[in-house]
DNA sequence: ATGGGCACCTGGCTGC
DNA sequence: TGCAGCCAGGTGCCCA
């Protein structure tokens, strides 16, 4: 479900209240997230003062004086800030209680999403390790791209939405950003040149952070941590668009699956 | 190393 | 109204 603008949204929605609060208890109702959660993990965090939410590609690491917890939302996670005693709802799998008497509290129906504990640098983390740069941080720009695509034959649309080539990218934002960049998503990556390169590591950036200027996109019951919808949707250029008309030609947008995602683009706008 | 495909899981929608 | 079938924002892992 969330990419990274909607984890990004997440992050600056929770932070405020769980900056400087302890962590009174871990409340498990279902351990069976996409890795189980382990039985000792709420011994662990139990009086865990917090310092403060980062991101790292669509994970959230919270950081604490003793460790790190480290979440994912999956395709439907979500987290948002409830009163401690607030009414449980389905798919509400676990409540972090913090000392104000409140809660951060994970819903997630497919459970797909995850929950780690680690001392040391979180970084160092398997899941992190490999991950390649944000698409917003200063390493990542069209040479960058360009480089890492040298004999590379997959599709371009894949590249960008593989973690070890640029994190954060997902289904909606890699048509969106091609769209913008004008580049068809089936083209091999080691074919779009060096300048296209750099037109698309724009497009990624522009159409990730416009989207967290405006919360992300709801596409069908995503909301933010405040309960607000994400009003990105009205932007998008291609995403679930099929067959409606192009806002730059007018051409009808087409769809087609690729590696088993639904992909959209423009046949006239993008070469 | 690279690329392709599958798995994990629930819910909402469509069409018969 | 019921139900089968399909689709969905992610990503780790296995195989060729």
């Amino acid at each position: 479900m969330p990419e990274l603008p909607e984890v990004e949204t997440t992050r600056s929605g929770i932070e405020p209240s769980l900056r400087g609060r302890r962590i009174v208890a871990l409340e498990v109702r279902d351990r069976r997230l996409r890795w189980p959660l382990p039985r000792r993990l709420e011994r662990r965090v139990a009086g865990q003062l917090i310092l403060g939410v980062r991101r790292r590609a669509k994970y959230l690491l919270i950081d604490t004086d003793g460790g790190t917890l480290i979440a994912h939302l999956g395709m439907s996670g979500s987290l948002r800030i409830a009163a401690a005693g607030a009414p449980i709802r389905t798919h509400d799998h676990f409540d972090l209680l913090l000392d104000s008497g409140r809660c951060l509290r994970f819903n997630d129906p497919r459970r797909f999403g995850s929950l780690h504990w680690v001392t040391g640098d979180p970084m160092s983390h398997p899941l992190l390790a490999a991950l390649g740069p944000e698409p917003l941080g200063p390493e990542f720009d069209g040479d960058y791209l360009w480089k890492r695509a040298r004999g590379r034959r997959v599709a371009i649309k894949l590249f960008i939405m593989n973690a070890q080539v640029v994190v954060g990218v997902g289904n909606i934002y890699a048509s969106e950003a091609l769209f913008r960049a004008g580049i068809r998503p089936g083209t091999q990556a080691r074919r779009v040149s060096r300048e296209r390169m750099h037109a698309l590591a724009a497009a990624i950036r522009e159409v990730l952070s416009e989207a967290i200027e405006v919360g992300g996109t709801t596409l069908r019951d995503y909301v933010n941590p405040d309960g607000t919808p994400g009003y990105f949707r009205q932007k998008l250029y291609v995403y679930e668009r099929a067959g409606e008309l192009c806002r730059r030609c007018g051409t009808p947008i087409r769809h087609y699956v690729q590696s088993q995602r639904s992909t959209y683009f423009c046949p006239s706008c993008q070469r």
